[in-house]
DNA sequence: TCCAAATCTTGCGTGCACGCAATATTGCCT
DNA sequence: AGGCAATATTGCGTGCACGCAAGATTTGGA
């Protein structure tokens, strides 16, 4: 099912989402444009918003690319306790490992739209998320919706880490993980609830 | 608190979504210009853009304007019992009363851009359920991330509400004040829990 | 009443998103 | 291999979003 095709339309992304966070990080991502990120990556600049419709989706997508289906896959492998494996699967996943990433985290903390679209980005957990716990809790929209409650949970810590909150003087800011586990937290009674009862939903 | 300023914002808010609803319902949303709107409104193209960032959200604004407050309102109001509150002011507040808004319904329902525009309206929830859910649960991102996750749920309720699904044989579309049950059943044991524990948040 | 600060409106300019139709590339079948 | 259908790329054109700075309007204070 990976064509030729397939292949080069993955290859095609990622060169040019990491030309454009090169080139962010570099000019700045003010001064970055379009037309640029389309050259370096050598394709025309029509063809770039084939791919992305604004610089910062092609920016933060050469950050997150691959962290949805790795999310997914590491649920998928966890034994059981569906909760605790989401939580596990999410804080692993976006705690990066040795990060050379870590200039480009630093951009995006200081952009406001790259902030943004950082944030927005945890929306692309949906699809994935919402397969894998299709196969453990019960028919209906519980999938979907339980998949975007957590979808939501991360965006939020992710708000609240890349937040400059210099709001008087108590800074709420703390370390990655354990903003995704506080987030996460309050949606634990629902993961564990749809999984105890595989098919009590479909009431009338 | 309500001076002049503030109305005037608001008066200009709800003309401008007006003036947009209306030309989209005459001539399609397609045929609509940005220009139009601003005409029919009174104002400057500029002005328009200044409260909206697209055509979508001027037109879906007409038919939601008012809607989250009326839910935290009723929320508020409501005695006890979280999830019961919740999910009964969002059914009550989703299912219009009267509906001169049908026409309305109707041209959502059939352009893809309005339909995904209603949908992510439902987002605009999140803030005054936060602040109704903050009374209520315990302090740390709790309240953020249950109004966060009802709103997701509401708007995975009406996109499937407004889709035209023509897959095969089987039409998942029901009413809506069932799908938003459906919706927001998964979310019930958050609610609940986070309720019951007023403070067993800020874990480590 | 009058003034100064804050806020809103507007015009202009720039870069961009995206529909459309022509062209090139890939996949599959004989 | 060869050709046909499916899909991707590209250029062009149009309408739009939004920063910026100047002019208008509202607000609160003296």
């Amino acid at each position: 099912m990976t064509g030729l095709r397939e292949r080069k339309k993955q290859a095609t992304r990622t060169a040019l989402s990491e030309a454009a966070l090169q080139l962010a990080v570099e000019r700045g991502p003010e001064n970055v444009r379009v037309d640029d990120i389309a050259e370096a990556a050598g394709v025309s600049p029509r063809t770039y918003n084939n791919y992305f419709s604004s610089r910062e989706e092609a920016i933060v997508f050469a950050v997150t690319n691959g962290r949805e289906s790795r999310v997914a896959a590491a649920v998928r492998a966890a034994p059981d306790g569906l909760a605790d494996a989401v939580v596990e699967a999410v804080v692993t996943q976006y705690t990066e490992p040795g990060e050379d990433a870590r200039e480009a985290l630093l951009l995006i903390t200081t952009s406001p739209a790259l902030r943004t679209a950082y944030a927005h980005s945890a929306t692309a957990l949906e699809p994935p998320l919402t397969s894998v716990l299709a196969e453990r809790v019960p028919d209906g929209p519980t999938a979907r919706v339980l998949a975007a409650a957590v979808a939501a949970a991360v965006r939020i810590a992710l708000e609240q880490w890349a937040q400059p909150v210099t709001s008087g003087l108590v800074v709420v800011s703390g370390s990655l993980p354990d903003l995704l586990r506080a987030a996460l937290a309050p949606l634990v009674p629902a993961l564990t609830a749809a999984q105890a009862r595989p098919e009590a939903d479909s009431g009338s």
